[in-house]
DNA sequence: CAACAGTGTTGTCAATGACTACATGATTCC
DNA sequence: GGAATCATGTAGTCATTGACAACACTGTTG
């Protein structure tokens, strides 16, 4: 709403940079008060811009909000990346950080997130790159698990994605006020322990593919399934 | 936007029942032209009422939406609630039921599932009582199961948020398109087998006699040592 | 029958997104 | 070096919208 003043000094004609300070604005916005409440006036007026520059850069208020779901994915993919490289060895630690990464990106950015669920673009392709991209990071951690046959083999775009899912539907509760944000982390914590014993490999039971495993061991007849 | 004439036929000063009558328009176009696009006028138009007569049922256009939402997951509760009446086999069958029949109904209703999962309404208790009313029939389930020695004890509850945030990820990786509408049984399927052996409790190991013969391959896994 | 409350109507306002025509400045090419 | 050209910003305009206020119609109740 108020045309938060950035930058008083005074402008040539031309800004310079307009398309990036206009995106900084809008996320500062949609940050406060959400995608629905995003002006594009409102934006030029805290730029410093008249109302119909901003058509330059963005055809269009939902390419603007596209642009934003963009930036969305990468930051979340740095965010995923960053926690891999700090955590250590141990592969459940490692799931376990990219889940609690996702996890308080999320519930930190709740406006940020309710636009990469958006459906509104569907068609932007730059939008989807942008989130497998963000993917990628915890595919490759699924194939770390499958080397080490601590998770089954099979396509690790699935159990990614279901990992994915998984998370991003917990912190919809959240965001949602359906759950009080104090339950964050005990719910992605055994719900990544869940995913852990669900989708285990080697030891596991009932891995469905491992028909195809050629690396794998047989799995012994039933249990062991180490509980903890 | 475009006025959809419902009834033609001439109207008495009241309408009679207007809010309904707005609130099956809302839904019609939500439907249509998701919730951002939903526009009072155009609804009073579609009606045959002057533009400010919603102003009487709904003070502001978020309480229709939230009226919207709080219809939504009656409608969900009312699907999950019907498929767990409809299958009343063994429990993995029940779970894959209720999964299935919830991520269906999510992936025909995106835009109403969007709005169930919009931040906006925070401030509606009416929402979020009604959200609660549409769990209900997912945490009987979890007892069921943990009655059954099939899932692990604990607060079904926790379970029960798990499962749904699951289910409610995966639908929004299809809706968003992210994924392929084709995959949506398979994700879930695996999902929920998943699920319940990581979620499993006492002797039940993979016991994943799927219901919905698709994709998967029966599993012999262990044999069920059955409850009770 | 008269007050009254519920519901619908008309009129109005500021804000907005989209569009057009025009201005200014930077880049390129002769 | 200067002109053509293109990118970028500006001013003006329009239809639409949500919100609000003042007024009209109608059934109910005392």
């Amino acid at each position: 709403m108020s045309a938060m003043n950035d930058q008083p000094e005074q402008r040539r004609y031309h800004h310079g940079d307009l398309r990036t300070a206009l995106l900084e604005a809008a996320e500062r916005s949609v940050r406060a008060h959400g995608a629905a409440q995003l002006s594009l006036r409102d934006l030029a007026r805290a730029v410093g811009v008249s109302h119909a520059a901003p058509r330059r850069h963005f055809a269009d208020r939902q390419e603007l909000l596209d642009a934003l779901a963009e930036e969305g994915f990468a930051l979340l993919g740095e965010n995923i990346r960053r926690a891999l490289v700090d955590a250590d060895e141990d592969f459940a630690a490692r799931t376990r950080g990219t889940a609690s990464a996702f996890a308080h990106f999320a519930v930190e950015n709740p406006a940020l997130l309710e636009l990469m669920n958006s459906t509104k673009h569907q068609g932007a392709p730059s939008v989807a790159r942008a989130a497998e991209a963000a993917f990628e990071p915890i595919f490759e951690l699924i194939r770390e698990g499958q080397a080490q046959d601590i998770l089954e083999a099979g396509e690790p775009e699935e159990l990614g994605l279901i990992l994915y899912a998984t998370i991003n539907g917990i912190t919809m509760l959240v965001n949602t006020n359906m759950v009080p944000a104090g339950r964050l982390d005990e719910l992605t914590d055994t719900a990544v322990s869940q995913f852990l014993r669900g989708a285990a490999g080697g030891a596991g039971v009932g891995t469905i593919s491992s028909a195809r495993a050629g690396s794998r061991p047989p799995t012994p007849g039933c249990p062991v399934r180490a509980r903890g």
